[in-house]
DNA sequence: GCGAAGATGAGACTCTGTCTCGTCTGTAGC
DNA sequence: GCTACAGACGAGACAGAGTCTCATCTTCGC
């Protein structure tokens, strides 16, 4: 995570460490309202302007992904920086990366067909893992 | 755009019909507040909320569609029912309808791959339209 | 260790979107 | 066409997300 953060340029400071590790620790997607609350309880002096410049910073260095969902707030998600697509689930808020492969097929049709020269890509998937599913399908009193 | 309004159980006003007819006319990704201001000039009482809440109720009856671009705000795009995913330029903010079709096979082959019940999707693509890819690769200045 | 560039924390600020409230209007029933 | 009423309207207050400023602190190259 540091040296990702190093080689795009950007400063190592206990903060930006701080945040990268509570994203890759939750293993889901964050609010950045939320990233800071839980921070905050742990570490008083963290600010509310570093939690949201710092995710901005981990997007850029690749370390982090902003998602859209759910009202107004991005959520964002730690994710290696090849990745760039995302499974998420709606019920336990887990996020699965999807491969680049899955996506390729699509962009270079759409490229071949419509002309269109794609320089970015947004693909999020929402609906329920497969524990969540399985939990849904099976007839229990709810 | 009437008729759609009318089917979901919307009812068809003045502000609605203008809102929608705005978006349509324009062909491409507007924001709320774009929406707002040009649609001020023309009509002189129409309020903010009153945009706000429309497309709100577009999207609801299948006739616009959120795109989630550009820092905090919502685009909006006039859109048939069936459509849901987006290719938008970046350049002159053109959008382009997905096909269903080119989708379908990447969710599908997800579903069975990970196990995911996928309830939603969202595909946009950004990118350069033909044209104006067209226009970048001419060897001209400016 | 030193200095400069850049990050930090606090909080004011901006902007998007929602809510409230009194008024207006589309729609259904006649 | 008239009436009643549910739902939409406009204005503006409000809430929440995200940005900016500024004085201070920290990191990093030397």
């Amino acid at each position: 995570m540091a040296e990702r953060l190093h080689e795009s340029g950007e400063r190592v400071t206990r903060q930006r460490l701080l945040i990268a590790d509570a994203l890759e620790a939750s293993g889901r997607q964050l609010s950045a309202q939320e990233l800071y609350e839980q921070l905050r309880r742990r570490h008083r002096g963290i600010g509310r302007a570093t939690v949201f410049r710092t995710l901005e910073a981990l997007v850029t260095a690749g370390v982090a992904r902003r998602l859209e969902q759910g009202g107004n707030a991005h959520l964002f998600v730690a994710c290696a920086p090849s990745h760039h697509h995302h499974l998420a689930c709606t019920r336990c808020g887990r996020v699965e990366e999807i491969d680049e492969g899955y996506v390729r097929p699509v962009a270079d049709r759409l490229a071949a067909d419509l002309g269109f020269r794609i320089d970015d890509a947004r693909l999020d998937f929402y609906g329920l893992c497969a524990a969540c599913a399985a939990a849904e399908e099976r007839p229990s009193a709810g």
